[in-house]
DNA sequence: TGGCATACCTTTTCGTTCAAGGTATAATCC
DNA sequence: GGATTATACCTTGAACGAAAAGGTATGCCA
């Protein structure tokens, strides 16, 4: 029953995560409550699907990241770097054409019109 | 380097064929087309992905199709049951919601105001 | 008769999301 | 002191589905 593939959502994942911590160092856990909170609780991403990504991210330079213990906890804390600032102006563009393309599609009919 | 998972697509062919379909009865070359035009080049979508989306829906009881001849050539027509535009409605409204959830987290930071 | 547009189709690849499960420490509560 | 919950990290496996590329055949036009 598992549902892999959620209408709309591929590459959600890495444009939020790369928006948000263009904003501010976060770390895992962290983005997974602030996806939820920033998007008014209509996107919501696991673990599952924040620690791979992240891991990608880092991978292919688009994010840094640093340890930093925290109570006695450590906890991995995530920045963008410039390269994972142009990879995020690109996926914004990309969505806005997108979005743009589908929004016109779901307007109402142009025969609706007097 | 087949670019075969581009962001923002997936659930995409599906929302637009049925919308599409849902305004009039076409043939999947006629939407190959359609697709393109409506969206204002936006949004392209290959033969590769439109048969088997046809396919796929008219499986699950979304469409139903008619073979017409036109001078000489056969065409396949295909059109919107009452399942499929339960299964528009239930899309658009995904759409509009992860829509939403995008553009929030896309807007500009709250601290940057005065 | 060669080429292009129409019109249908399938096969294969591949990335990506997601659920589920797994480890370990700190805090809380009884 | 023992159990439970929250924090915090992580991996594995499955399944989906978009895309490219390739394949067939007919009609039209020069």
């Amino acid at each position: 029953m598992a549902q892999t593939n959620p209408p709309f959502m591929s590459g959600v994942p890495e444009l939020l995560l790369l928006r948000l911590l263009d904003q501010r160092e976060m770390y895992g856990y962290e983005l997974v409550r602030s996806v939820r909170e920033v998007t008014g609780e209509a996107i919501s991403l696991g673990e599952g699907v924040i620690y791979p990504a992240l891991h990608a991210l880092e991978r292919n330079g688009s994010l840094k990241s640093r340890r930093k213990a925290v109570g006695g906890r450590t906890r991995v804390y995530y920045s963008v770097t410039s390269r994972g600032q142009a990879r995020l102006g690109k996926l914004a563009d990309e969505w806005r054409r997108v979005r743009a393309g589908v929004d016109v599609a779901l307007e109402e009919p142009v025969g609706a019109g007097a």
